[in-house]
DNA sequence: AGTTAAATGTTAGTCACTAACATTTAGCGG
DNA sequence: CCGCTAAATGTTAGTGACTAACATTTAACT
C-alpha cells in the first residue's frame, strides 16, 4: 500500500541523503547520519531503501528497454537491434528527467563504490535484453556481448552527463555514444 | 619483502576460500570460515587480501593493456584502437591461464555481488585506456565510450568462458566478442 | 472519535573490515 | 647449533551496513 506518509518519509530521506552526500561525500556519510537528519531511525531508512546506495541508484526500466530491443527487426545483428532498441527506449524515458537526477548522477560518477552499485542494476538490464534476444534465436554469447557493450556505452554517456554543462541533454550524449557502435556509414 | 612463508599462507587461504565458495556459495561463506579452514586468524586474512572478493578478483594488467591500445595507429577511430589493442594484449596475457583461473571465473559468473567487484577492476582498466586515448587527443567522452564498450564485450566473453566446454579457449571467445564491435566487413 | 492496519521504534545480533598493540616465528649470521 | 631481528601472526576492541523479532505509535477511514 502506498500511503501519503510513506511518500513523505521517503522524500525526507532522499533530501537528507543527497544533502549529506554532496557535503561530505558518499563514503563518509553513514546511514545513521542520514536517519538523524531525516528525523527517523536507521531501521526505518532500510525499510524504504534496501541498501545505502539504493538512494542514488534505481532504474526500473528493464522491461521497457527489453521490449524496445525485441521490437527491432529480427534480421538485424544483435548489436544493431540492441543499439536501436536503446535509442527508442531513450525517448520514452528521458521525459522523467527531474532536477535531482543530475545531482544523483554526478554523485555516482565520483565514487567507485557507487559505480559498482550501478553495475548491479546494469547487470539486470543486460540480462533482460539478453533473454529477449535469445528468445528470438540469438546465440547467448552474442546476445550478452551486444547487450553489455551497448549498455556500457550508454552508462559512459550517463556518467558524463552528470558533470556536463546544463544545456547538454542526456539524449544527445546517449545518441553520440551509441552512434560510435554503429556499423560504418549508418545514419541513426 | 616477499618471503616464502607469505606465499604459503596466501596459497592456503586461496585453497580454503575456493573450496568453501564452491561448496556453499560465495555469499554464504564468511571470512571467519575461510580463516578457520586455512588455520589462521580473520585479521591475517585481511593482511593478505584487502577484501573478501579480492580472493577471486584480481587483474594487474591495466598498464599492459593501456600501452597496447596506445600502440595502435592513431588515425583509427577510438573504438578501433581499443578493439585492436585489447586483441593484441590478449596474446600477452592468456599464457598465464592456470587451472584455478576457470574455477575463479565460474564462481564470479554466479554471484551478482562478485560481478560488482569485477566491475571495480574493469573500471580501473577503463580509466587507464581512456587516459591513454585522451593523451593522444581523443575526446574524453568518445574515449570512455570506446573503452567501456570494448571492455564490456570482453568481460561478457570472460564470464561465458567460465562455464564453457573445456576445449573452448578464452582467446577464441574474446576474439569473437570483439569481432562483433568491428566495423562492417573488417577481417581482424 | 474510535478502530485498525500501516509505519515506526527497540533491541540484539551478524558480518566485513580497521587500528593499535602484543606476541610469535622463521630466516639469518655467527 | 644458537641467538638476534624483522616479518608474520595474534589479540582486543571498535565501526558501519544490514537483518530479525517484537513492541509501539501514528494516521487513514468509517
Amino acid at each position: 500500500m502506498v500511503t501519503p506518509r510513506t511518500l513523505r518519509t521517503r522524500a525526507r530521506i532522499l533530501d537528507a541523503a543527497l544533502d549529506l552526500f554532496e557535503r561530505q561525500g558518499y563514503d563518509a556519510t553513514t546511514v545513521n547520519q542520514i536517519a538523524d537528519a531525516a528525523g527517523i531511525t536507521p531501521m526505518t531508512f532500510f525499510r524504504h531503501f534496501p541498501t545505502k546506495d539504493a538512494v542514488l541508484v534505481t532504474d526500473p526500466y528493464d522491461p521497457l528497454i527489453a521490449d524496445a530491443v525485441g521490437a527491432q527487426p529480427a534480421d538485424l545483428s544483435p548489436l544493431e537491434r540492441t543499439r536501436l532498441g536503446l535509442l527508442t527506449a531513450l525517448g520514452d524515458i528521458t521525459p522523467t528527467e527531474d532536477t535531482t537526477a543530475r545531482r544523483r548522477v554526478a554523485l555516482v560518477a565520483q565514487s567507485p563504490s557507487l559505480r559498482a552499485a550501478v553495475s548491479v542494476g546494469t547487470d539486470a538490464t543486460q540480462q533482460a535484453i539478453t533473454d529477449r534476444l535469445v528468445a528470438d534465436g540469438t546465440d547467448p554469447l552474442d546476445a550478452a556481448i551486444a547487450a553489455s557493450a551497448c549498455l556500457a556505452a550508454t552508462t559512459a554517456a550517463l556518467l558524463a552527463w552528470g558533470s556536463a554543462p546544463s544545456d547538454v541533454t542526456l539524449t544527445d550524449l546517449v545518441r553520440r555514444a551509441l552512434a560510435q557502435l554503429a556499423p560504418a556509414g549508418a545514419t541513426s
